[in-house]
DNA sequence: TACTGGATTATTTTT
DNA sequence: TAATCCAGTA
């Protein structure tokens, strides 16, 4: 096959242009997965070897995709291209060398509820009052830092004579020393320890950049620094780095992109071909233009403007209606209409929402409407209580040096074995030096234990023999064994509760995934299951051929597209959410509209908004207006429901139109004067967002007082009293 | 040790 | 609303 064959000018510049830093603009829609798979086979064709090209994405959904089209035009040799995603590419490289850096090859790897599980345990350890040290709060400090290539050291040193910032520092500490012990990574580590092990062992990276000779990133939007620095450091040598990205769709600021990675690409890279993809193939141009509408308003983009061939197409329609019932059943409506009318397929719709809560309603009435539907997203498959139940028992049998996951099943089911028992055994383990599965292999030796040892004992027993059975069965029959051992699905089938049988679902689809990967793999192990497992996301399996309606959020619904899309909840409050509208960085605001500009690119062929004028949000009604994303979309492009529907002032019910003289806010916003406040001029207060600072002035507005504080890190601001819930300290 | 019910509290997005 | 935590009880 001809590799350039219908490629526009840009695209064939972008293909053939194979030395040297290239970033590719590549807009929406502008097919760029096209130009990377058909890159990576001109590569070939002009004598590049598959083994020394890597393309990294960052979902593995997006890989596979790119693997199977890369296949198909490839043919020889394509497997030994790296197709990954960074955090697959980081693991494979650390099982071969990270003990170079002090850790065995083996490692675990912890997900987010393994890191929330061990952040308890340091903060009981340190003796810090969970009341004031949130988990929450203590993991995302440490994940930027983590993203910002900060070790604790230098956070120590950075954190100077803050007090705050010295004890997350010990944290930090801590919770690091704990991973080590447990010779576990948490997601951020696969990263930071790769690039750590670049920067100490000079042949290793050698070994790396004469594999990689050429290198590809996608969505190189969403980098945050330690992926900048690893995609760096594998490039330095060869210099021919491909970066693809939109900075209009970088959405991932909260878990540390840095949209300064690409905005700056030229500056990193003073010899940077830049190409621009602006033709969009796509959306039809009234969908395109009503992204365009939304994403004019941000500042500081990069000049570009996408267009298209393709049809003007459908109005965009705007419905709203009085709450969020009312919204869900017009979209099941509509849908079902859809396919009576035999226009599409339930797969080609999507319902896109800003936050996974929104799902429930829409869940609702689809079941009720018998239309099939599937949700991504919300809790990833593998984050399951019952399926992490069955993983850490297999865990426990395949490598006992994960006290987490020892911790985890030791009484689940129910053996009697309490948290009295529990913490004597730490105890001896903290003593012994050993782990806490080596701890319950000497229970005996435990005093105090009396009455919980025989229970102990029986289940160390019954893991010593699982393990000697792992060379004889297949990882199935060991699950199979487990579930039947511990009488697991037997006591859910007791329960006879809705819950309890989708437990039992979710079991037998993890026992398929396993059958899956022992018939897919050559030679299928434990070990290698569990590693497989620890990495996928819940977007990844997601397969087109089935043909169900799909609900996620805007967030998973990035790099994908649908013939027609429903953005659901299009409300101030919502979306833009509650958080970027009070707070006042307008930064996020931005990555709010991108956020709204991706969902509206994902459209295809008609894409519909709706709203609700009152909402209950965590049992409390809210009256939201209209999102103003929609009245950014050019009016003429819009179809209404009611021509007052748009309306800014327009009276919806009586409840907002009591609430109109505070400005139009929801109700929740709605200021109840405090009566007097906690501190003072002069007083040092902790703001939830900005940290510690003083307060300079206090003005008395009538309805509210204005605070003004002189924060420490994030400098001055103003704001009032009634919402920044401002702590005297 | 396990279970219950009342209180509390969280609220954005996830590889 | 829903999840989690905690104290008191069996």
């Amino acid at each position: 096959m001809n590799i350039l064959e219908d490629m526009n000018p840009q695209q064939k510049e972008a293909v053939q242009y194979t030395r040297g830093p290239l970033l590719i603009l590549a807009g929406a829609g502008s097919g760029k997965t096209r130009v990377l798979t058909h890159r990576i086979a001109y590569l070939i064709e002009n004598g590049v070897k598959p083994y020394h090209i890597m393309a990294i994405t960052f979902t593995n959904k997006a890989a596979q995709e790119m693997r199977d089209r890369v296949d198909q035009i490839v043919g020889f040799g394509s497997e030994s291209i790296w197709v990954s995603t960074f955090h697959s590419s980081c693991v494979r490289i650390l099982r071969r060398f990270i003990d170079r850096i002090g850790f065995l090859n083996s490692f675990t790897i912890y997900d987010t509820d393994d890191q929330k599980t061990l952040m308890k345990q340091v903060i009981k350890k340190l003796e810090l009052d969970p009341k004031i040290y949130k988990e929450r709060a203590l993991m995302s400090a440490i994940s930027s830092a983590k993203n910002e290539m900060i070790s604790p050291e230098q956070f120590e040193k950075n954190a100077g004579l803050d007090w705050n910032k010295k004890k997350i520092s010990q944290v930090y500490y801590e919770y690091q020393a704990e991973l080590k012990k447990n010779n576990a990574l948490d997601f951020d580590d696969l990263l930071v320890k790769t690039v750590e092990l670049f920067k100490q062992c000079q042949d290793v990276l050698e070994y790396y950049q004469d594999r990689f000779q050429y290198l590809m990133v996608d969505e190189y939007q969403d980098t945050n620094t330690v992926q900048f620095q690893f995609i760096n450091l594998l490039a330095a040598k060869n210099r021919n780095l491909c970066v693809v990205g939109d900075d209009d769709q970088s959405i991932y600021k909260f878990r540390g992109a840095n949209i300064r990675n690409i905005l700056e690409f030229e500056k990193s890279f003073p010899d940077a071909k830049v190409i621009k993809l602006e033709q969009n193939y796509r959306s039809t141009s009234n969908i395109l233009d009503a992204a365009n509408g939304v994403i004019s308003n941000n500042k500081g983009r990069k000049e570009k403007k996408l267009w298209t061939e393709n049809e003007k197409g459908a109005k965009i329609t705007f419905r709203k209606f009085q709450n969020g019932f009312e919204e869900a059943e017009y979209v099941t409506g509509e849908i079902s209409r859809k396919i009576r009318n035999g226009e599409c397929r339930y797969g080609d719709i999507a319902i896109l929402y800003r936050t996974n809560a929104q799902s429930r309603l829409f869940e609702e009435k689809l079941l009720i409407a018998n239309i099939p539907y599937k949700i991504v997203g919300s809790v990833n498959f593998y984050a399951r209580k019952e399926v992490k139940d069955l993983l850490s028992y297999l865990k426990t049998v395949d490598n006992a040096s994960d006290d987490l996951a020892v911790q985890r099943i030791i009484n689940v089911p129910k053996r009697g074995i309490g948290a009295t028992t529990i913490s004597r055994i730490q105890a001896h383990a903290a003593e012994s030096g050993t782990n806490f599965y080596g701890a319950l292999l000497e229970a005996q030796y435990i005093p105090g234990l009396s009455r919980s040892l025989s229970k102990i004992e029986s289940f160390t027993t019954f893991i010593q023999k699982l393990r000697t059975q792992v060379q004889y069965y297949s990882v199935k029959e060991l699950l199979e064994h487990i579930i039947e051992e511990t009488g697991y699905v037997k006591k859910l089938e007791a329960e006879d509760t809705d819950e309890a049988r989708a437990r039992i679902e979710n079991i037998d689809e993890l026992i398929s995934k396993v059958v899956t990967y022992e018939e897919e793999e050559e030679s299928p192990t434990l070990s290698g299951f569990l590693q497989e497992v620890a990495l996928v996301a819940d977007i990844d399996s997601i397969d087109s051929d089935s043909d169900f309606c799909l609900l996620m959020t805007l967030h998973s619904a990035k790099g994908l597209e649908f013939p027609y899309v429903f953005m659901a909840g299009m409300e101030d409050g919502i979306f833009p959410s509650y958080m970027t509208i009070t707070g006042d960085d307008p930064d996020e605001l931005e990555e709010e509209r991108r956020l709204c500009y991706v969902g509206i690119t994902r459209a295809k062929k008609e894409l519909v908004m709706t709203a609700a004028s009152q909402r209950m949000i965590r049992g409390e009604t809210q009256y939201n207006k209209v999102s103003r994303f929609v009245h950014e979309i050019p009016r003429e492009l819009v179809e209404l429901g009611r021509e007052k529907d748009l309306d800014r002032d327009a009276f919806v019910n009586p409840r907002q139109r009591f609430s109109n003289n505070v400005s139009f806010k929801p109700r929740q916003f709605t200021v109840t004067r405090l009566e007097h406040l906690e501190y003072n001029v002069g007083d040092t207060v902790r703001h939830t967002k900005f940290g510690v600072g003083e307060v300079t002035d206090i003005a008395d507005g009538g309805k509210d007082y204005e605070v003004t504080v002189h924060f420490d890190h994030a400098g001055v601001k103003k704001m009032f009293a009634s919402f920044a819930k401002l702590k005297k300290i």
